[in-house]
This record gives structure tokens, sequence and C-alpha cells, in this order.
DNA sequence: CACACAAATGTAAACGTTTAGACTTTAATT
DNA sequence: AATTAAAGTCTAAACGTTTACATTTGTGTG
């Protein structure tokens, strides 16, 4: 591959003018230049990013830590990340860190190894200490999915209590009374937070929430199913369940619809999180929109630096976001009250 | 940021002896070692990746062009060379193309900027002679749901032919007889192959495809549903359908229930590609499964020159992969035939 | 005790750029 | 014709590493 120097040494120039051509430099002469952009249209020159990094110290580079591509959800807030990074002409350095505590601190150290000045990070495993220790180093890290109170004004982060209230609210205006609620049996931050937010709701409605409909189980399609044969079990009617993702509630579904309950006509089922699945499955899955990619491309312009104005509210609670209901068809007015 | 500079002041060795202890070099003292490795942890030093990459002439860095994110196809191909680039201590540096000639250009030249060695390519858009010239400039440029006869050993790609053939075996073997066929209504060669192997398939067996069963529209669920309201429209009957993917299956499942036809017991519908989504559908899909990431690990592997023997066979017709089908709920044995 | 040899460490060039500052050429002004 | 300013170009240092080679230090041998 040829370097400057063979295309200044061709061209019969120094390879200052050389750079000054590539980077479309001030004063360059009309002849030389052209003379030197067809020098190199010739050798196929390409400048050598690595040295500009080196010796610019910028790494046009936005860097991104999650656990992998596998799941959707994370796909998509790469893709966020992405898009922000081609509109300022940079590249997508993606630092996968998989589950445990040391390889997040890994996939973290691979990206400041190159001096990628913005970085967006999803952790779960990591301290809030180290996490507050990275962000000291780098002015130009933000978190993604997590609040830690002492970086607030780096932290974009979804409401998942409010996620809750606002389903409890949703179920509470069609008329249902006896709810349940399907939840995932990881003892992580979100689904705690979402079951306590729909309880907190029911209760100051004056309704409560009988043990044998609480339910935990793997947050996936066979989740779901287990959960609502559980459910079923205990033989305690429910008119709505409040599930805590859209997996699982498509697992619901289809288990509620194997024993002979219709959904919405007997059942009121919403899921959370708002996934391609949930457009496709039958009926459409009413659900909570979690915006991951407009998060991602907030908190990839936020890391660049290109978000200005900082006010009170957001160095208290940070950059907040709120589920949006989307009403869909898996939700309907109780039949009692149709 | 602290340098080997710096580190090397403060424990009072030259760069040389610290770089050593980076790199866990031959021969170095065990008490110089332990000073030099204490005051690197002190000053928190990270060795700059841009001047190893320029001094070492080697970029630790797995490329992939895909148009981007946000479908989950390519995502699992990008997934798919993360792994490896994990298990061969890389990373993944993504560009995305998105669906222009010269932007799929843009990716690659931005890829060679940064003197990535090892690069997955998918695209669609540039011409056969222009992907040979990036071939024969980067040994590691490797090619996947592409076929080039000139790099046939640098291409991954999937048999669709064969795929449609296979679906017209598995829909003949159940007794079906007046197939239908919904497509996707762009030109490019995956629909048209898929098509074609399907097809032949059946005029081979003697049956025939009558021209009002075949259906064209856009490749997502809602054209599906279109696809299949112009199947519905021209009565003539038909007991069984293949779908040019699974999203377009979804939605063409979901039109005949609403029509009052039973899938499978009244028509078979059999997609491609084998999503996600097909796991969740009801019935659940039968559909053939594309082995993306499967091709991508293989194709990064390719790239990174660790795959060795390569036989004629892959000389003449690259690696050629094979969907395999996958019998769910969607196809069943024909009714006259139970 | 001098010697050789291995082990440990240091020196300096190289990788391919950018960019201040110096120098040269050209053109305009007097 | 001499002077000046502007425009164009060059020189050289710097970015942070790796690494061949040179040098110093230490150790056991005769």
């Amino acid at each position: 591959m040829s370097t400057i120097k063979d295309v200044a040494r061709e061209a019969g120039v120094s390879i200052a003018t050389v750079s000054r051509v590539v980077n479309n430099g001030p004063k360059v002469g009309e002849k030389t230049k052209a003379r030197v952009l067809s020098i190199m249209a010739e050798l196929g020159y390409r400048p050598n990013e690595n040295a500009r990094a080196l010796v610019t110290q910028k790494s046009k580079t936005l860097g991104v830590v999650i656990p992998d591509l596998s799941d959707p959800f994370f796909a998509s807030l790469a893709n966020g990340v992405d898009k922000v990074a081609r509109q300022n002409n940079m590249q997508l350095l993606l630092s996968t860190g998989l589950i445990t505590e040391e390889s997040e601190r890994q996939a973290i150290r691979l990206l400041l190894e190159r001096r990628c000045e913005s970085i967006v990070v999803h952790s779960k495993k990591l301290s809030d200490e180290e996490i507050i220790e990275f962000a000291n180093k780098v002015p130009g890290l933000v978190l993604i999915d997590r609040f830690i109170q002492k970086i607030a004004d780096r932290c974009i982060w979804l409401d998942n209590e409010e996620g809750g209230k606002i389903a409890a609210r949703h179920l509470m205006s069609l008329g249902h009374q006896q709810l349940a609620c399907i939840s995932s049996k990881y003892q992580i931050d979100d689904p705690a937070l979402r079951f306590k937010g729909f309880k907190n709701e029911l209760t100051e409605s004056g309704l409560s929430l009988l043990n044998q409909h609480i339910v935990e189980d793997e947050p996936n399609l066979q989740g779901g199913e287990m959960a609502t044969q559980k459910l079923l079990a205990s033989d305690t009617k429910f008119d709505a369940i409040f599930v805590y993702n859209d997996a699982m509630a498509i697992g619901a579904i289809s288990t509620l619809e194997d024993n002979g309950f219709r959904v919405p006509l007997d059942v009121s089922v919403i899921g959370f999180d708002d996934v391609l699945l949930s457009r496709y499955s039958r009926p459409k899955l009413t659900t909570l929109h979690y915006p991951i990619e407009e998060m991602a491309e907030f908190a990839a312009q936020l890391a660049l630096g290109n978000i200005k104005d900082v006010t009170a509210q957001q160095i208290s609670s940070g950059y907040k976001y709120i589920p949006r209901l989307v009403k869909r068809e898996s939700t309907s007015l109780h039949s009692f009250s149709k």
C-alpha cells in the first residue's frame, strides 16, 4: 500500500503539500493540486488512519460496549449509535463484553487503547465505583440503560417503574380488576422496577395483587408459557396480565389460547419493550415501547459532546425516558364492562 | 493519558524495557518487571493501539461491511463475525454501507484506511469488477452472500435455488399438488433464484404452477398479507404456498386465517430464512434455515486466513451453503391424503 | 583475577501522518 | 527598480510504539 511519501516523490513535491491536498488544506496551487490528485488516483493512495489518529489524537471512532449482537435489543442500540457515527463521519467500533464483570472491563479498556474518545456503555456487572472511575478518565463516556447519581448527566435510562404504572393504569382503565403479573426470575433491576411500579399503582387505586397471581420464569417464549401454566394451575380467576417482556407475553397468549381463553376477549395481555415480534404476533401485542434506538442515538450525541444545554433536571436525574403505551390488539375492555 | 515514556521515566528504565514488559517480551529481569508493572498500574497506563498498529502494520481489527444493523439478518451476520473477532483478540469495526453503490465503496475504503487486513463484505450494488479489484488489493477480503466466479475461493454464499427445490420437494412429499408462490417484488437475485428452483422442481415432477398462483409484493408482513389477498382473489384453489421469507409467510398465514382457512389443515405455508419470528408465530413456521451466523463465522475465519485446505470444489464454486428444511407446524399432509 | 558468555537493559530508527514555522516565488505597489 | 505582501512550498519535529543492534551488568570458569 502506497504512502504519502510515494505520492510526494512521484509528484515532485514535499509530503507537506500532499498532506494539504489530502485534507483540502488552505494554500495549495491549482496545478500542483491537480497533479497530486492525479498521482494519488494512479497509485490508489489511501491515507493511513492509524498514523493520522496518532498525530491528531482523535480516532474518528465511536465505541459501543454491549454484551453481543445476538439480542435484537442490543442490535437496535448499536444501530442507533452507528447512525450517529455515520452522520459524523465516524465508524462504529464494537466491543462486546458478554456477561462477566471482567469482560465488561476489558471491553472498555480495548476502546481506551484505541483512544476512542466517545463511548456508549451498556454495563450491568461493573460496580458504580468502577464506572465512575472510567467516566472521570474519559469525558466522552456515556452510560445507557443505567442510572448512577454521581454521573447523572451522563446517564440515559428508561423509567421502568413508570412503565409498570402506565401498564397498570391502562389495564384498570379497561375495567380489569383481577390482575396478574408475569415477571422475570432474574434478579436484576428492570423486572423488579417494572413490577414495583405496577403493584404500587394498583395499590393506590385500591386493588390488590394476589400472591398466586405473581409468577416468575425465564424471560423468553417458553418462560411465558410456563408462567402462564402456573397462573392457570392456581384456579383463581384473572382477567388481565402484565408481562415482563414481549417474548414472554407471546408465550402467555399462546398458552392462554391453547387452554380455551381468548385474548383479549377473556384475558387482556400487555407486554413490554415493543420489539419487532410484537407486531407479528396474533393478536398484535399491546405493549410499552422502549425507545432504545432513539435513546442510543441521543447517547451517542451526548458522548460526542453535541448536546449543549444541560438543565438542573438532568444534573439530578439524568436523561430519563418514559416508555410509551402502544395499544394494539391484545388488550380490550373487560367483558363485564362491555 | 500517560504514555510509555511516562512509565519509563517513573520506573527509571528505557522505553524499550517497558515495551518488553507490556508485551511479555523475552529478557526482562524479575524485579524490573515488577517495578514497571506497578508503575503502569499506578499511572493507569494503556498502550496506544494506534501507535502499535502503525509500527506493527496490523490493526487487530476485523472489518465488516453491511447495509446497517436494523435488519436482524445483518445483525446476525455481524454477530457471527464478532464472535470470531473475540476468539482472536480482535475487535469488530463496522462499516455501514446502506444501499447505494457509492456508500458501499466508501465503507470498504474506510476499512482500508484503517489498514484493516481482514474484511467481510456484504455488497449487492458494487460491480463484480470493482469487487474483484478490491479483493486483489486486500488478500483478507471475503465476500458473503454473493458469488463471483473469479474469486470463487473467497465467496461464502447460500444456494437459494436449491432452497426453492427443497421447499418444492417438501410440499410435494406432503401430497400437495395445487401450489402457489409468493415472491418479493424486488429484482435482486435471491427471490429470482428461490422461485426458479421451486418452479423447476415442480415442473420436473410434472406439476405446473398457474400464473395466477404467482404473486409478488413487498418482502414484509404487509406484503405477505397483500399478496395473499391477491391469491385469494383469483378463485382458483391452492393447497400450499411457498413464501419468499418468514415475515411475508406470517402475513400470509394471518390473512389466510382471517379468511377462514386453517393453516396447515387447509393450506400449508413454508417460509424462508428461519428468523427469530418463525419460532414465535402461531402456528410455528416451517421454513428453510439460512445459516447466516454460521456462514459469517466461517467467512471471518477465511478472512483471517485460518482456513487452510482449499479443495478444487471451492475453487470452482466457493463455499456454498445449502438451506436446511426446518419442519414446524405450518405445513402438514394434504387433507385428501389423510 | 582475568575471561568469556549470558542476561538485562539501553539507543535509535522506523512506521505514516500533521503542522508550525521557515523559506521561496510571484504579483502588486511605490 | 526596489519594496512589500501574499501565496505557495518545504523542513523538521512530533505523535507512541516496536525492535534490531549495541552496550552494560552479572556470573561462573579456568
